[in-house]
DNA sequence: CCGCAACATTCCCGATTGGTTATATTACCG
DNA sequence: CGGTAATATAACCAATCGGGAATGTTGCGG
């Protein structure tokens, strides 16, 4: 069962939820706009179904996917430390700027 | 050349990131730490290095290894669409729980 | 300058991955 | 109920990946 990162590591899968962070979309729907066949966006579907990325919804021969974001803030949290490290960096940059005279 | 996504989709080298963000390591520190063999862990340091997120001082005949978070802000900006997704899913709940009487 | 210690590279392996083609499955519609 | 559109699954393939053993490479210390 493959983590967050690693359903993320795929760019095509990365592309697909961008997709659908701005509208519910079929499977055809999403063929057309991510170059990947039928099958391979089947599969990356069930991949990130999988992964709690998207849901899906039936809608007579469709099925409607639509993003669930809730497992982002897996990828989100572990961000967090390295947020305040850079943080810090900055703040040292600035200082080490605000000390020079030119 | 792999994307920061890529790269930190290795649970290990996430890892190997944890233990660098608190502290400046040689790879040795590195191999005990981490359970991976020492051209293993010469291998991902490779990688971590090529997408810019370690960087490598020399001091004898070791090498000191630090963090250089700047690469992660990739992630972090790709994310920050989906922060507002989850957010705005957040407040919805938030208003229909006021809403019911129980 | 020799020998060791610390790393990096090479080579090889099994496993996984992403992709496509071909083939089910499913649900509607006439 | 038969046909078709939409999607999923199966079967297969090439490429990549992570891992370890063996082997280079490099820099110090005596």
């Amino acid at each position: 069962m493959p983590s967050t990162f690693e359903v993320l590591a795929e760019p095509r899968r990365r592309q697909i939820l961008d997709v659908l962070r701005t509208r519910e979309c079929s499977v055809n729907d999403l063929v057309a706009l991510v170059p990947v066949s039928q099958p391979g966006m089947s599969k990356h579907l069930k991949v990130l179904r999988e992964a709690g990325l998207v849901q899906v919804r039936q809608d007579a021969q469709r099925r409607l996917y639509r993003l669930s974001p809730e497992p982002l803030a897996e990828v989100h949290e572990w961000l967090e430390p390295y947020r305040e490290v850079w943080a810090r960096r900055l703040d040292a940059l600035e200082r080490h700027l605000d000390d020079m005279p030119d």
